[in-house]
DNA sequence: AATATAAATGCAAATCAGTCGCAATAAAAA
DNA sequence: TTTTTATTGCGACTGATTTGCATTTATATT
């Protein structure tokens, strides 16, 4: 796939590189389309986005390269899929409201006392909420 | 399938019917399983404990309206699979240790402060780790 | 105890997320 | 510009879970 010569996004480039990742055309397409999105997208969403510029198997061998590299956080919500987000400055959490869909993010964790009690070497987590939202309460109830 | 003259357990079967549910052999053995079990356990490990009187199907289908009725409790542990227990009198969360596959139950739960938080009401949550165990931990390292 | 009826089962086929092998391609290094 | 090596795209594949449907079984009823 043709480069249309895209002198822009040197920023994305150049992350990819510090990561020893090639910036190819199909990563620079999956990590926009996370960069657009207001909400964590699972892979199916992302390649309905990126279609013309790659294709499944791609899209899940970046999504794990771009997660062990710290690019993204994937995200358990109990949905049958993972979803992605940019890995932001600020580690957080995730409640999805099951009415309207909205995911929201949540600044709480409780790893490091988890840690604390009791004693393991923490490599990986995940707390995650589904409920209704207030405003969705608000509406219908 | 003939029940053996299953006379025994009618704790069991009382708590089924309580629920709405036929107390069926199929049923029956997928409860004994969990319930003779140190950890919680995933449908490939309960048909392979109980393959002579049930399958596959009858299996998915009997832990969901388990979990439903709150006979059993759901755990995602990000393997790819779900694991379920019986629902113990305490609500919990648990960990597992990546080396020696050890699922420990954890009594701390966020659930009421992400409620207070965010104003949603919450449905459903899920609060796991993975990581190193303190004996791993010490053996390897 | 025999019958009726609605629920649950077993089986095979289907679905769905995610993975893999491999030849072709493209990014980065030389 | 050429070489090297990572990455891609494709299709086939896996493993978990679900579904349709004809048959069986638990339970309520007589
Ligand atoms: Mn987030
Ligand atoms: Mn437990
Ligand atoms: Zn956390
Ligand atoms: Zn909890």
């Amino acid at each position: 796939m043709q480069i249309s010569r895209n002198k822009k996004l040197p920023g994305i480039n150049i992350k990819l590189n510090e990561c020893g990742l090639k910036a190819t055309l199909p990563r620079i397409k999956v990590v926009e389309a996370l960069q657009n999105s207001k909400k964590p997208l699972s892979a199916a969403e992302i390649y309905k986005l990126t279609k013309k510029y790659t294709d499944r198997a791609s899209i899940y061998r970046s999504l794990r390269v771009f997660t062990e590299c710290g690019i993204t956080d994937e995200i358990n919500l109990n949905e049958g899929f993972l979803r992605y987000e940019i890995s932001g400055k600020k580690h957080h959490h995730h409640i999805k409201c099951d009415n309207c869909g909205a995911i929201k993010c949540i600044d709480i964790c409780i790893k490091l006392d988890v840690e604390k009690l009791t004693g393991y070497r923490i490599n990986k987590h995940s707390i995650e909420f589904n409920g209704v939202c207030p405003n969705c309460l608000k509406n219908y109830s």
